[in-house]
DNA sequence: TGGTGTGAAATACTTCACAGCA
DNA sequence: TGCTGTGAAGTATTTCACACCA
């Protein structure tokens, strides 16, 4: 089944799923039945079971899906069986807080490149990682050091920083200023926004 | 219209509009029209339009819309223009990084007790805001002090803190631990998690 | 004239319901 | 028997295209 065939939605509850069955692994339940992931995630067995369809057939009739297997098949689908090198741009708080995280997903993300255009920072060492200038974004992610960049930089330098990325060759890019980016059919950009999801949630609550 | 008659995609956006609108008067801009709009956001000027005509009509024929009204409105949609207290439980590098993040949406989000279970911690002041011991959760939110929480604690811990939260009155919780947590139809968890965001990256970075 | 507001058409997604297999 | 996999039916969302009006 082609790429562009595979409902958005569906993408998106992958890794919600995936999430989700690395926690039943580690409780030792070796099968899981999609009735039972449904409530896990509070979402409907029919729809598991057809998102699950668009990529093969991994579930046995009558049993339910094993649970090692799945989670193998989903980290591939999802390109998390290949080791990702991340430039992280701006060390404030939102940058530092990611340095200090531990491992993303098994070590398949690795922050390979810090930046900021603080004098203070520059050249020191914070969680172990050296830090460059920001002018030498470009230079250093050409060399194919990295594929993905995350912006943890004031809103007004949010933009500038995403374009020197992608003219270092980035084409996947987390954002945490709350500025939409946009760029290029071919660079793929996500934004984690708390002030948005914040606003999503103050209009539910008031009834 | 009735709030269920209203598209949850719709909902979803309307923090994208208001950001963008936001810098846009910064600008200096007074009026915009959906198309120019829709290119800042980049997303289609008919989806723009019939977003906002679900909550009335703003704009003028062959001119757009007003840039500051706007605004008003889609905050008012959103509740905005109320004062939230959130109580923040966990001062790890998240919890602290939103601590010193300055005031959401012209401080309409205002951390008002900050909760966490290292005996170093409890008592301590960071930030200017007094750590409290986790176990009082439910007694001090009860006071009707907050209304929604934020969960930026050990994935572990994450589900029973929801229910303490929620134990104590909050009805909207925003959870940085990568769990699903799902309680009650009445509390309305969002989630934001970077490794779900760098999965749904990678899933679109190989061909 | 130029851009909104909006029914109606087109797409996209979810749920149903059940055949089919372990 | 029990649960998956899946066409077909049902909803939801987006886009079209144009009437309408400042």
């Amino acid at each position: 089944m082609r790429k562009d065939e595979i409902p958005k939605e569906t993408v998106n509850r992958l890794p919600i799923y995936l999430r989700c069955l690395n926690r039943i692994l580690l409780r030792g339940h070796s099968t899981i039945s999609s009735d039972e992931l449904a409530n896990l995630v509070s979402m409907s067995p029919a729809k598991i079971r057809k998102d699950l369809s668009y990529f093969g057939k991994f579930g046995t009739r009558g049993v339910g899906y094993e649970v090692k297997p799945l989670i193998e098949r989903i980290r591939g689908i999802l390109n998390l069986d290949k080791n990702w090198k991340l430039a992280l741009v701006g060390v404030g708080n939102v940058g530092s807080a990611l340095l200090s995280h531990p491992g993303f997903h098994r070590g398949c993300f690795k922050i390979e490149l810090v930046f900021d255009d603080d004098p203070e920072l520059i050249g020191k060492e914070i969680s172990g990682k050296k830090v460059h200038d920001s002018s030498e974004i470009s230079n250093l992610v050409e060399k194919g050091l990295v594929q993905i960049g995350i912006i943890a930089v004031p809103n007004e330098k949010a933009r500038d920083v995403a374009e020197r990325l992608v003219r270092g060759g980035v084409t996947g890019i987390i954002n945490f200023a709350p500025v939409s980016i946009d760029l290029h059919d071919d660079v793929k950009i996500y934004q984690i926004d708390i002030s948005t999801e914040l606003s999503r949630l103050t209009y539910h609550m008031v009834p």
